[in-house]
DNA sequence: GCCGTTTTCGGCCCGACTGTTTTCAGTCG
């Protein structure tokens, strides 16, 4: 069993020793170690093999017997027995909005096995005389269960950022409102988020909320209250805004901004030290008072637990808390530091620009080079390159360039197809006459991962390659990445001193941030490409930012953070 | 089920909102 169908196995374990009413911190201790595999960054194979499971936050003795197990046979006789115990359809009504442990079983009871039996006993009217429930309940799971079925997505990053800024600039406009920000994941700058998150300080609460539960773009008032209400939108997102009061804003920020994990690791640090935090602030629980401070930030809430400020992306406990208190936290990169990009695409293949529009935005954003990489032959769907063509767009490249016609220099690039054998898609006298290569896969992602693995580490090791482009071949919703020994690829890239890039195209993001903490720690390097296929695609730069300083990622680990001179002479060497 | 410079037992984050139960349990984040 690979290592995303024993993430499904412990949860699934999780939700029925709920169903069952079990210890909530065993329940709990499950979806921990599901987290905990779901952001490893090494391979379970190995940890596995080296016996080094149980020494991973989260996995003890008994769950690192338990994952051993799956890993190896492929079964779990715990598991099987727990799954007698529960009917199959049971722990899909966890789902349902409004539904806990308590209230799931007071339904088996009454004989209610699935959502389906579910659904036809609301219709019948049958769930409001339940004792516990009401009419509204029953109203409630219906049209809960209709939102399963039309809004089960989460939503791409960028996608819930264009939603979220026009709302954050209204919601600063309000009258009574002091401050506002966006918290939750979409703080946390994660790549897929499942809600909007935003957070004010208002002296008059009421007119706000009333503002918020009637913007134009609501379709379902979910909660209204005083200090928070949550909306649904015509695009089918919630949107959650809590109001509080200026002197508790930095404590709620905090809170609302998570994750989950993050909090709980920090309040568990403050209890050690005889702190309480909550979202309304610290209380020292000897003196059981208050640590009172005039508008408090989350720079004083980290500083009162004897911590360095830790920024939104790093606060998914992967380590943040532990640097913060060592003062070993990264410089983390930012987008001022981005002195230029690679991977940019023109109308010669499926770009929306042609050269001299994508030269002049480059030189318009202040980079000081922009490296041009069209696609190669193979891609016949993007209007792949043939030689004949890259050559000329070469002696262009190199016109524009003698001519200074733009500030920003231009370098010559492809984006080279690895072809099925791990091979490239053009011969090496081709590929020498430009002044870097990225080599992508873009058909032939059903290998296997031995398969997968070995074609792009030949890719790597071709003398000609200077970085990998999307490593995983993953669109975000929509396509699973090929299967892949990325800790292998990255060995592989490392050795080779190869590059593997950041793709900050909004669906991509890929190589994967969970990978980058450890990653650059052994030595590999990122470029943080645009992959842009229009002028406006430029600016996807910035998303690739995001990710970098989820991984951990400093101005050091970055190549285009780098001047164009260096960049000149580190491209001739690798040559 | 995990975890440990208060350690091998006894904790494990904490409070708001909803609906129904009229004093609060359950759910949620």
């Amino acid at each position: 069993m690979n290592k995303n169908e024993i993430i499904d196995v412990l949860n699934e374990i999780a939700d029925i020793l709920e169903l069952l009413n079990e210890n909530p911190f065993r329940v709990r201790a499950y979806r921990n170690a599901a987290r905990t595999l779901e952001n490893l960054s090494e391979s379970l194979e190995n940890l596995i093999q080296e016996e080094k499971l149980e020494k991973l936050p989260g996995i003890g003795k008994d769950l690192s017997e338990k994952i051993t197990t799956l890993f190896t046979k492929g079964k779990l006789p715990f598991f099987q027995e727990l799954k007698k115990k529960i009917p199959k359809g049971l722990s899909e009504l966890l789902e349902i909005e409004g539904l806990g442990p308590k209230k799931i079983a007071s339904l088996y009871k009454k004989g209610i096995k699935s959502s389906k039996e579910l659904k036809k006993a609301c219709e019948e009217g049958k769930i409001a005389k339940i004792s516990g429930f009401g009419e509204k309940t029953q109203k409630n799971i219906l049209s809960s269960q209709e939102n399963i079925k039309r809004y089960s997505s989460r939503f791409l990053y960028f996608k819930a950022l264009q939603i979220a800024l026009p709302i954050l600039e209204e919601l600063k406009k309000q009258k009574s409102v002091e401050i506002a920000d966006i918290a939750g994941s979409l703080r946390r700058k994660k790549e897929t988020v499942g809600d909007i998150d935003f957070v004010a300080a208002a002296n008059n609460p009421k007119e706000v909320m009333k503002w918020f539960t009637s913007l134009k773009t609501v379709t379902k008032v979910l909660v209204k209250g005083d200090t928070k209400s949550s909306i649904k939108t015509t695009e089918r997102i919630q949107i959650d805004l809590r109001i509080v009061k200026k002197e508790e804003y930095g404590y709620v920020l905090h809170h609302s901004t998570g994750s989950k994990e993050h909090n709980i690791h920090l309040r568990g640090l403050a209890k050690e030290k005889g702190l309480k935090i909550s979202e309304w602030g610290i209380v020292d629980k000897n003196k059981k008072s208050p640590i009172t401070k005039k508008n408090p930030t989350e720079q004083d809430l980290y500083a009162s637990l004897g911590l360095k400020y830790i920024p939104p992306e790093l606060r998914e406990n992967t380590g943040e808390i532990e640097a913060a208190r060592k003062n070993k936290l990264p410089t983390l990169i930012e987008e001022k530091d981005i002195l230029g990009v690679f991977h940019a695409h023109t109308t010669e293949s499926d770009g929306k620009n042609s050269l001299e529009e994508m030269a002049k935005a480059a030189e318009k954003m202040g980079f000081q080079y922009l490296g041009i990489s069209d696609h190669s032959k193979s891609s016949t769907q993007a209007n792949g390159l043939d030689e004949k063509r890259l050559e000329k767009q070469i002696s262009e490249i190199k016109k524009l360039n003698r001519s200074k016609t733009f500030k920003t220099h231009l370098f010559s690039g492809i984006e080279c197809d690895i072809l099925g054998d791990g091979t490239l898609d053009f011969p090496d006298n081709i590929l020498k006459m430009l002044d870097f290569v990225i080599v992508s896969i873009h058909r032939g992602f059903k290998g296997d991962e031995k398969t997968m693995t070995k074609r792009l580490i030949k890719a790597i090791e071709n003398p000609h390659t200077t970085m990998v482009g999307h490593l995983t071949g993953r669109l975000l919703l929509k396509r699973e990445p090929y299967h892949l020994n990325i800790p292998k690829v990255i060995d592989a890239a490392i050795a080779n001193k190869k590059i593997i890039e950041i793709n900050g195209q909004p669906q991509r993001l890929d190589m994967d941030w969970r990978h980058w903490h450890a990653a650059s720690k052994k030595g590999l390097i990122t470029s943080i490409n645009p992959d842009a296929h229009s002028t406006d695609g430029l600016k996807f730069f910035s998303l690739g930012v995001n990710i970098a300083r989820k991984g951990w990622l400093e101005k050091k680990h970055i190549l285009n953070s780098w001047p164009l001179e260096k960049i000149i002479s580190y491209l001739k060497k690798s040559k």
